[in-house]
DNA sequence: ACCTGAACACCGTTCAAGT
DNA sequence: ACCTGAACACCGTTCAAGT
């Protein structure tokens, strides 16, 4: 497939080695025999950003609300972690397409498990998308480059607590687990 | 100044179309004479994005500090709205550059008054700077363009509640201010 | 010191043509 | 339906040469 080309070629070289190209040439093809397959190549990587978000692992529905959110946190940095060429990307996407919404209506489950007013969970499903999504962004974009492994893994662990905290203080009705 | 050059021509027209050859002949010059004046094209983003940290307007010093940290998330959000096409390289580049301290060192300044723990001022400021970047660089590239300026203003104003919470579980030693 | 001309290998993309 | 060849205008960057 074109998408894993494309994917393939970012993780081994970066964002700028995906060129069309590039990903022909991987596929034993000329490089316009890839336009039939994808619009353009804004659109390859469109698709190459989904099928990231795809491979988000997510937790199991029967956990309880405090270790499914953080475990979907933790899922989204691995794959951050996993393909640092592209992930950033991740912010600068519409959110609508299917594997977004597959990750944000986990949280959103989440946050009405937590007892979060219906009304106000999508603002805080946003607010928290943003700052992990921001963290994982800033991690392997090299901004905090120069700091310790252990120092970002603190850093990311604290962002987790004070989202917890987040929780605590939007909920309005008792929480239906933990 | 080449910077502004290219500041102007991301500002009008986006990223993709800081070229060499676009910058130069807007300063009405070949585009090898570029290489004279700055080093390479990442070097060239590189400057403009230090051009931009620069251009934070920062609250006086004489604020409480409640206000002054929401000045300051105020005023980077500005920035990024009135740069949309380079403000996400924010989020790529290293923090240690002089106008990106500079506003470091005025949020710092700010936990501080705040009253939190000076050993703990600097992951604070990490996750502050990190949850409001991606905010911005979010909102204008485009991740939140489905919904209405209103809604988006209500989340921005939302967070910086938030952060304040932040601040008030991080204090170990009464506030200088306030 | 600063700018230029010519040239390099490489982009994304189109179009008409092939099977 | 899918792939190809040839071609387009445009990239970033180098080097030797000019003032």
């Amino acid at each position: 497939m074109v998408l894993d080309a494309a994917l393939a070629l970012a993780d081994e070289s970066g964002l700028d080695a995906v060129t069309m190209q590039a990903v022909a040439s991987r596929l034993g093809v000329t490089p316009m025999a890839i336009y039939r397959h994808v619009g353009d190549k804004g659109a390859l990587l469109d698709g190459v950003v989904e099928r990231l978000l795809g491979e988000v692992r997510l937790p199991s529905e029967a956990l309880p609300w405090p270790d499914r959110l953080r475990a979907t946190a933790r899922g989204v940095r691995r794959i951050g972690q996993r393909h640092p060429g592209v992930f950033p990307l991740v912010l600068q996407r519409l959110v609508a397409t299917p594997a977004a919404l597959r990750v944000r209506d986990t949280v959103q489950r989440g946050l009405v498990d937590a007892g979060v007013d219906p009304g106000r969970t999508a603002q805080a499903e946003r607010l928290i998308s943003t700052a992990v999504l921001g963290f994982v962004v800033s991690e392997v974009g090299g901004r905090f480059r120069n700091h310790s492994k252990r120092t970002v893994d603190g850093d990311f662990e604290r962002l987790l607590e004070l989202l917890s905290g987040l929780l605590e203080s939007e909920r309005a009705q008792p929480a239906r687990w933990s």
